[in-house]
DNA sequence: CCAGACGTTGTT
DNA sequence: GTCTGG
DNA sequence: CCAGACGTTGTT
DNA sequence: GTCTGG
């Protein structure tokens, strides 16, 4: 389902839409062509404060002895359904939600025959999409560098994206921001209704160049219709 | 009790 | 670390 | 998500 | 066919 993305906003524009101004501590370069494994801002509570934070795409449970250990088990998507219940998710679930700012993503619509077509889809207003994850802080060792990282929860396709596609991420009302990112909000009551299909009415897509496939291509044109 | 998994998607 | 399966 | 690798020995 | 890497 949601598997690649994009992002072509500015820091200010960050800034703007989640910590009311006050300045990023970080640079952000556009993405147009965002795969597991690469890094994403994200956005989370520390301390009662949002900051904005960049974080590996791809969960990296505490569980896990290497990278390439959690690389297995596909935790760049959470299934939003069973994710209050799974072992690798539940604790991140209730203590570690955040969001993931995207410009928009990626899917792929399967035709009967034929090449896999890919399609961007991205809110029809305009403003970024503010994704629902979970994060971590993994430490290959006592002493190393910590590694932040996230998954994205994904739910049924609403009327809109089934078209294209059976799963959809969760993309997450302003209104609802302060509870999903709250980390003393941990009874399932309070964060699971958020974990549902967006209005249909939110999104627009287009279909856009096979050359999105390939992680090594990465350049604007590739968020624009194929052939435009 | 211990050992081993821990995940998603898509396709058949 | 925690759950599942045997 | 898709693309691309998937291996060993011996020599530089 | 299946795993790894981006």
């Amino acid at each position: 389902m949601c598997g690649r993305a994009y992002h072509t906003y500015s820091a200010e524009e960050l800034s703007v839409a989640y910590l009311n101004r006050r300045p990023l501590k970080l640079t952000v370069a556009p993405n147009f062509n965002m795969a597991p494994t690469q890094e994403s801002p994200l956005v989370l509570v520390r301390e009662d404060l949002r900051q904005i934070e960049p974080a590996r795409w791809g969960l990296v449970p505490g569980w896990a002895k290497t990278l390439a250990e959690a690389s297995k088990y596909s935790l760049f998507n959470a299934r939003g359904e069973e994710i209050a219940e799974k072992r690798t998710y539940a604790k991140a679930f209730r203590e570690r939600r955040c969001v993931v700012p995207l410009s928009g993503f990626y899917e792929w619509l399967t035709p009967a025959s034929g090449p896999k077509r890919p399609h961007a889809i991205a809110r029809k207003d305009g403003a970024i999409m503010s994704v629902a994850g979970v994060w971590s802080s993994w430490k290959a060792s006592p002493d190393a560098e910590p590694v932040q990282s996230f998954s994205i929860v994904t739910t049924a396709a609403n009327t809109f994206m089934s078209a294209i596609h059976d799963r959809m991420p969760v993309i997450l009302d302003e209104r609802d921001l302060d509870t999903w990112l709250d980390p003393e909000i941990q009874e399932p009551e309070r964060i699971l209704p958020l974990v549902r299909p967006c209005p249909p009415e939110w999104l627009t897509a287009h279909e856009v160049s096979r050359d999105v496939n390939s992680v090594r291509n990465n350049r604007p044109d590739l968020v624009l219709p194929a052939g435009g």
